[in-house]
DNA sequence: CGAGCGCTTGACCGGCGTCAACACCCGTGG
DNA sequence: CCACGGGTGTTGACGCCGGTCAAGCGCTCG
């Protein structure tokens, strides 16, 4: 058995005033009043690539929220195989379910690094029923999770493994340059897309060959979208 | 083009404080304060089979409360056919992402003659900042809701269509009869498990042969469960 | 009693899984 | 600096599961 590198570190304290992405997140328009009402660290980590956030029943310690980096949501299914219900991107929550039952529903996993704040449970115990400004962002991030369940459902695990391939590059396009996407090891994209990693990689190069997309990498992680219309209508 | 029948009824207004399932939905724990702030009555309706609740992207009025009966949740997809991301049942709140963005994000339609109570924003709202318990309640809400989505898709989109018809059959129980289960039109469950009819049809057959499934009536909809063990390792 | 719809079953074929070989990248150690 | 080896991605051959098309059957309802 070899030993699984459990790699994270503790960055120090945030400080959500000025945090860079305060807009995309939880605490984007709590005011001076609500920031005076936390009376427990926000811990700012960083989570290197592979190592887990939690774990599937965990008692939980805080919700997180995705500063840089990509997570995945990992479900063990009835035959013990993996499946990667979803794909947690900056600005994301992770671990919302906490906040009901103090339990993950599901494993959590970096992808690449992640870089993190741990908000803790009490905190937003506290503040969800004194600030109502928070209270709405909380249901927002709600709607925005169970939306992101049902579209990785319909858009990602839906008709040919060529259609699921086009889907999940469209959908890991890189918001700051919309031509560039993000791909994974072929396994983790099979078991996003329940398709076996063979079949990934063939519908990869068959993109490949027909100009939807082109290799920036060695490591096949990172792709140009060279026709966006060609990849909409597989 | 055949007129869609639309088939609801309005049955008065609900007693919520002595409702049948009170224990189970969104104000199973408020107290007599609590009522007392509800300035809007609760409607109390039933659709027909294949009647539309809302359709996706419609502007809300309410959420709703199921009560008896089941409501598919169908999605477009990218290529215009249908998918189902979820089904409802007794006890599960419909179209909760209309507090957050009041509209819908899919369409609802009943699968069997559906009894609910549409309760208005308004009053969700102001409870939500008034009452602790039912903020406490609508988080558990969508802790669940998120997590039959993510069930959804771990579970029943996921391998062979043999395990996914078995699996199917198991989430689909009866909660007081759990010898049984309940089916749908097979374009439907294909729709759901992102099979076609026909394999669907196969799959139950096979399942009926092997000795797992009984059928009950002469539609195909109930099923005995006649060996739990051999669906569950399917 | 007949028409029509939905469920089932069969035959055939293509897409995807399986197994295997190979290429390539990269880290390690000489 | 190069040789080596493991891990990961790619590609090929082949077989099977499930999609497609079609026919037949049994309900239900007019």
């Amino acid at each position: 058995m070899i030993p699984i590198k459990i790699d994270s570190a503790w960055k120090g304290t945030s400080d959500c005033r000025n945090c860079g992405i305060r807009d995309m997140v939880l605490f984007a328009d709590l005011n001076e009043q609500d920031f005076g009402e936390i009376h427990t660290p926000i811990d700012d980590m960083v989570f290197a690539a592979d190592a887990p956030l939690y774990t599937e029943g965990e008692t939980a310690v805080g919700v997180f929220t995705l500063r840089k980096g990509m997570v995945k949501l990992v479900r063990a299914t009835a035959d013990g195989r993996e499946r990667i219900v979803r794909v947690l991107r900056p600005g994301d929550v992770i671990g919302l379910e906490a906040l009901a039952t103090a339990r993950y529903d599901s494993e959590a996993i970096a992808l690449v690094e992640a870089h993190v704040c741990r908000i803790p449970l009490s905190v937003l115990h506290h503040l969800s029923s004194n600030s109502p400004r928070l209270h709405k962002r909380l249901m927002q991030k709600w709607q925005g999770a169970l939306k992101d369940a049902d579209d990785w459902l319909a858009d990602l695990n839906f008709g040919s493994a060529r259609q699921r391939v086009a889907a999940l590059a469209l959908k890991m396009r890189d918001p700051d340059q919309p031509d560039f996407t993000s791909f994974f090891a072929r396994d983790d994209m099979g078991a996003m897309l329940d398709i076996k990693l063979e079949t990934v990689s063939r519908e990869i190069s068959s993109l490949v060959r027909d100009g939807a997309l082109k290799p920036c990498d060695k490591q096949g992680r990172r792709y140009e979208i060279t026709n966006e219309v060609l990849l909409q209508r597989q």
